[in-house]
DNA sequence: GCGATCACG
DNA sequence: ACGTACGTGATCGCT
């Protein structure tokens, strides 16, 4: 069945009378090369290791649940995979696909427990799937691969690197984040006060408000409530137009100063308060829960803990045990290059040439400094047109035709409902109908004026999508490279992923190996970029920081 | 359940 | 000529 595939595939399936189901099977003919083998819950790990030593497949599941946790907590390794579902969503949505395979609810992935008689519900041993299912699931994703040889290379490359990400997933979800619990308490404690039940406000909190009151004439004034505080500053003659934080920042007034650092502390003891400790760090360890194929461009999104949303202000709790240490590196300035790559414009890929992308544009005097290199760089590729941003990106527009063109198609498509996919082929989300349904829909002023505000807004959608979806893409084969590098290394055990963040992995490594890791970290970067887009790549450049702290990490 | 707000890239 | 920054998650108040 299969082209362009080799080796070997191993399914790994849940049994419905036992645990597991393995079945080797040849990639080129898709024939097993073996019988279908049992593995209990305790074989499992010695079985999948015999395989992973003596054939090196790719491994076939439908997801990484509950498979990888044994795995990871095993110490065994798996160099390649093959996630179903995550294929299945890849393939529903590109456009390369040569057929549009119907789409899967990654959360609740069809199984057979699910569709098995009476009773099943509570026999089954794992949430699972037959092998014959997998199998099929997988000729049907192997039928849906374009038949172009070029096509048909960036998708396997997607899906593999989408799977391989999973993986990564898995084990930083078992790895966890280093985290310094009780620092964090004492950080509560000089912050907010003494704890108290989460249902009352503590005591420092409680304190602010009550002056809060008296200083705005608004006795028991709750400054949690929106609305409230917005009368309360009205009535003490600010003319304000929101509590925004940022328009607050504005007043230089003690009051408005108070109700920022309320704003702040109320935040800290919410989001990242000691109840938020109870449920997230066990054992001296962040466990956040990674999310993948939910974000349209195929970055990752956490569940629980806010994982992604780390604030600066707390990372400084963020440290690893004695002898140990954080290996912390970025994509520098990520999307413009992804940016250069994709549409080629020779000026933008002078520009990155130099490891600071932004320091060229000041250089050659297009911005005046950083930030406005920056505002310039994101309002281009965001599709802004907002105050400053507007004359940066107009001569951002001059210097890079190529660059703004490739964006600018990319709105254009968008703004007419049609679909765009990065690089590798993952697709956008399609217009629903009833966005459709209103461009087509011109019965008076208003209703053509929401079209056109609806279309302009799908457009910002498609021109960031591109390019978004592309540095996803990056970023995965990055992680996988590493990944890679680290397990030939022989490291694997006492290197560990630990944590992601769209451009940025964190590494755990005993402090002597971290130079080693350093570097490999930069070469996987290199290759990323080769791997994606040639010899001819432009450059990826990584800045790398050697920390026991997080939040000394650049 | 939804909007406002604010955290991150 | 005109005009709108992109993507997420968590919490809280409000209806």
């Amino acid at each position: 069945m299969p082209r362009g595939q080799s080796g070997v595939l191993a399914f790994l399936a849940a049994d419905p009378e036992g645990f597991a189901l393995l079945q080797l099977r040849d990639a080129a003919s898709g024939e097993p090369l073996t019988p279908a083998r049992t593995a209990s819950r305790e074989e499992l790990c010695q079985v999948v290791g015999e395989i992973e030593q003596s054939r090196s497949p790719r491994w076939v599941m439908l997801r990484t649940s509950p498979w990888l946790e044994l795995l990871t907590s095993a110490d065994v390794h798996l160099a390649k995979a093959h996630v179903l579902s995550l294929a299945q969503r890849l393939l529903h949505r590109s456009p390369l696909a040569a057929v549009r395979l119907p789409d899967i609810d990654l959360e609740n992935p069809p199984s057979s427990r699910d569709t098995g008689g009476q009773g099943a519900l509570f026999s089954a041993p794992v949430s699972g799937e037959s092998l014959q299912e997998l199998v099929n699931m997988f000729a049907a994703q192997l039928q849906a691969m374009p038949s172009d040889p070029a096509a048909f290379k960036r998708l396997q490359l997607l899906i593999h690197a989408e799977s391989v990400g999973a993986l990564i997933a898995a084990e930083m979800e078992s790895a966890g984040l280093s985290w310094d619990e009780h620092g964090h308490r004492q950080l509560l404690r000089r912050m907010l006060g003494e704890r108290v039940p989460d249902s009352v406000r503590p005591p420092k909190l409680a304190a602010l408000a009550q002056q809060l009151g008296q200083n705005l004439q608004s006795p028991g004034l709750n400054p949690d409530s929106p609305q409230e505080l917005l009368r309360a500053l009205h009535r003490a003659g600010f003319a304000v137009q929101s509590v925004r934080a940022w328009e607050l920042e504005q007043i230089a007034h003690p009051a408005i100063t108070q109700v920022l650092e309320y704003k702040k502390l109320s935040r800290l003891a919410s989001t990242h308060g000691d109840a938020w400790l109870d449920a997230w760090v066990a054992h001296g360890r962040f466990h956040p829960h990674y999310v993948l194929g939910t974000v349209a461009s195929g970055r990752w999104a956490a569940s629980g803990g806010g994982a992604l949303q780390l604030p600066h202000s707390i990372r400084q709790v963020v440290r690893t045990p004695e002898g140990r240490t954080f290996v912390v590196a970025d994509g520098r300035q990520l999307e413009p290059r992804i940016l250069a790559a994709m549409s080629r414009d020779r000026n933008l890929q002078q520009a990155g040439l130099q490891d600071d992308l932004y320091q060229w544009l000041i250089d050659a005097g297009l911005v005046k400094d950083r930030n406005e290199a920056k505002l310039g760089m994101l309002s281009v590729i965001y599709g802004g047109t907002s105050g400053g941003a507007q004359a940066v990106g107009a001569a951002l527009k001059k210097n890079f035709p190529a660059a703004m063109d490739f964006v600018d198609s990319a709105a254009r498509a968008g703004e007419r409902g049609d679909g765009v996919s990065s690089y590798l082929g993952r697709g956008c989300p399609p217009a629903d109908e009833r966005w459709m349904q209103a461009q087509r829909g011109t019965r008076d002023e208003a209703s053509q004026r929401a079209a056109d505000l609806a279309a302009r807004s799908r457009g910002r959608f498609t021109r960031n999508f591109v390019v978004q979806s592309t540095a996803a893409e990056w970023a995965l084969i990055w992680m996988g490279h590493a990944r890679h590098l680290i397990h030939q290394a022989g490291w694997s055990q006492e290197c560990r992923q630990v944590f992601f963040v769209h451009d940025e992995i964190v590494f755990e490594c005993p402090t002597g190996l971290a130079p080693q890791l350093a570097e490999i970290i930069r070469h996987a970067a290199a290759l990323a970029g080769r791997t994606l887009f040639g010899e001819q790549s432009v450059s990826f450049p990584v800045s790398v920081a050697i920390t026991q702290n997080y939040a000394e990490a650049k």
